[in-house]
RNA sequence: GGACGGAUAGCUCAGUCGGUAGAGCAGUUGGCUUUUAACCAAUUGGUCCUGGGUUCGAGUCCCAGUCCGUCCA
């Protein structure tokens, strides 16, 4: 399985020409240093009045009964409990103030009263700013408003935060700072720590998925010295002491084959790939994808196990296989059906039923005049297998909202998966396609080392890449018949949140360098 | 690489025909003992992205550049 092809969905765009890929001579990935004037002072003239106070700004342990979501959802009254949080609110009522105690998965309110907590602890606490980490020991109560509250006998600073927090009710808009400064993102958007939490989530129930299913979990190298599995660029590195280049991978494929070839019928990486390509709201330099490889298996059991596991996903996570994608405003922009079972059709049906029935009985020259007619753009230097793809990218891919797999689809345009065996012209394989994008894709897996050689032997001629002479005297020591799937971990993510860009669903994403 | 849009207070944003730089929030000060986008009053805070140009006068118009966003390649 190789994944994914070049010539498709899959297309990265064109890398940044030379002039915008070169170092500065300056750079600067800190937050700004430049003066706030008066916030970050008078931040600083708390923190020395909380050492003048004898009180520690940076306070050590803090053993808590709850945290704050936690005693929020299961709340009950005139318990004795510690709670901490960050400082996310403060209502100020004069001898009374009402704070927000938050972490990234809840947020309880804490009552502080001046007389309550003593003149002493009042004058300390008077020093606190949004922000802060705080400990609250106290005994729960609900106000007069019903909102579930601790009512502070003691307030412990924990961390003095010495920067401004992000806007209360905007969050962080500016995606410089989103994606720079995360932690910010995640402080002031509850949009983005729900999707994070999701995804974490979503990632363990997939490794538990697999695991379930027979699958061992294996870690294979990613520093490479000849990178294979996949048509892609890879990074450059090199190891000083034993003097040799080496690759990050851009696939860990080669080396799970290699396992089948050792006996492990079933297994699984899950895990970091790296392409050094275009980055766009669908390619970031490094991904998350997952390989699975499945002794005895072939392409139709591989697509039933991913759609067994996207709609698994789906259920727990998405609350059922309707997926709402909404805009900013809240609004459904999209429903996405996983209903099963998902549509299979042949590669060239999809395109005669886009392009007109007659689409394969026409020669080339027929076919470019149906793309003008159509309004699909094709280039000159296209061949007319490029010309066919060309059109089920615009009038087929671009237009599937709900999942469709791709089978039978044109050799040339997979040259490493097994040919059918009842028409040579098409390969067994699968390309789930699920909104508009190529989600994962399966294959029956080749395993004739002779094909092999000869298929790496023809992609080496047009690529860069070298050959992986050790894989090829593997699989010469005989591969189970397999079948295997890639799923893209960062796109799965994207189409179950509803998420627009990769950038949302990657907590740090690759970025420009800033320049000082 | 191309087209379009954007850059103004710490944050989110207004800024009319080219004529004194604005609001809300945050901050500061004062008030308030059950608030929750708390409220009320006062107040600090500006390289209007950068560099040229036009003009008596530019946040505003023109040119070039930087960065960001969207779409296209």
């Amino acid at each position: 399985m190789i994944f994914p092809r070049t010539r498709s969905c899959f297309r990265p765009p064109r890398p940044r020409t030379a002039k915008n890929m070169t170092a500065p001579t300056e750079s600067n990935d800190l937050p700004p240093t430049e003066d706030l004037g008066e916030l970050l002072k008078v931040r600083r003239e708390k923190l020395e009045q909380l050492r003048a106070l004898g009180v520690d700004p940076f306070g050590k342990g803090f053993p808590t009964t709850h945290a704050p979501g936690e005693l929020r959802e299961n709340f009950a009254e005139g318990l004795a409990v510690r709670v901490a949080g960050r400082i996310t609110a403060l209502r100020d009522m004069g001898r009374s103030n009402f704070l927000d105690l938050s972490d990234a998965e809840g947020r309880i309110q804490a009552f502080v009263n001046r007389k309550e907590i003593g003149e002493e602890a009042w004058t300390v606490y008077k020093q606190l700013d949004i922000g802060d980490w705080i400990g609250v020991a106290g005994e729960t109560f609900l106000t007069r408003t019903g909102e579930p509250s601790v009512k502070a006998t003691e307030v412990t600073v924990l961390s003095k935060s010495l920067r401004p927090m992000p806007s209360k009710w905007h969050g962080v808009v500016d995606p410089q700072i989103k994606y720079r400064q995360r932690y910010l993102d995640l402080i002031g958007n509850e949009r983005s720590r729900e999707l994070f939490r999701k995804r974490s989530l979503m990632v363990a129930e997939i490794r538990r998925y697999f695991q379930d299913r027979g699958f061992y979990e294996v870690e294979t190298p990613m520093l490479q010295d000849v990178p294979g599995g996949a048509a892609a660029q890879p990074f450059e590195t090199r190891h000083n002491a034993l003097g040799m280049d080496m690759f990050l991978r851009i696939a860990p494929e080669l080396y799970l084959k290699r396992l089948l070839v050792g006996g492990f019928g079933k297994v699984f990486e899950l895990n970091r790939s790296f392409r050094n390509e275009g980055i766009s709201r669908r390619h970031n330099p490094e991904f998350t994808m997952l390989e699975a490889y499945w002794a005895y298996a072939d392409f139709e059991t591989m697509a039933d196990l991913v759609e067994d596991l996207v709609c698994h996903l789906a259920e727990k996570f998405c609350g059922g296989l309707k997926i709402e994608h909404r805009n900013a405003e809240g609004e459904v922009t999209k429903t996405v059906d996983l209903s099963r079972p998902w549509r299979r059709a042949p590669y060239r049906e999809l395109i005669a039923a886009a392009a007109g029935e007659d689409w394969w009985q026409l020669d080339p020259a027929g076919r470019r005049a149906r793309c003008e007619e159509l309004g699909v753009e094709i280039s000159n230097g296209m061949e007319d297998y490029e010309v066919s793809q060309q059109v089920f990218e615009k009038l087929v891919e671009e237009k599937t909202v709900d999942p469709v797999f791709v089978t039978h689809v044109s050799k040339e345009l997979v040259p490493l998966a097994k040919q059918n065996t009842e028409d040579d012209s098409v390969v067994d394989v699968y390309e789930l396609i699920i909104n508009g994008a190529e989600i994962s894709p399966g294959y029956s897996e080749l395993n004739d080392p002779d094909v092999q050689r000869r298929r790496l032997e023809e992609q080496a001629g047009e690529e860069i890449q070298k050959i992986d002479e050790d894989f090829l005297l593997a699989l010469e020591h005989g591969m189970p018949s397999a079948g295997g799937i890639g799923i893209g971990i960062d796109r799965l993510v994207m189409m179950l949140t509803g998420a627009e860009s990769i950038r949302d669903v990657i907590l740090f994403p690759q970025l420009k360098r800033r320049e000082g």
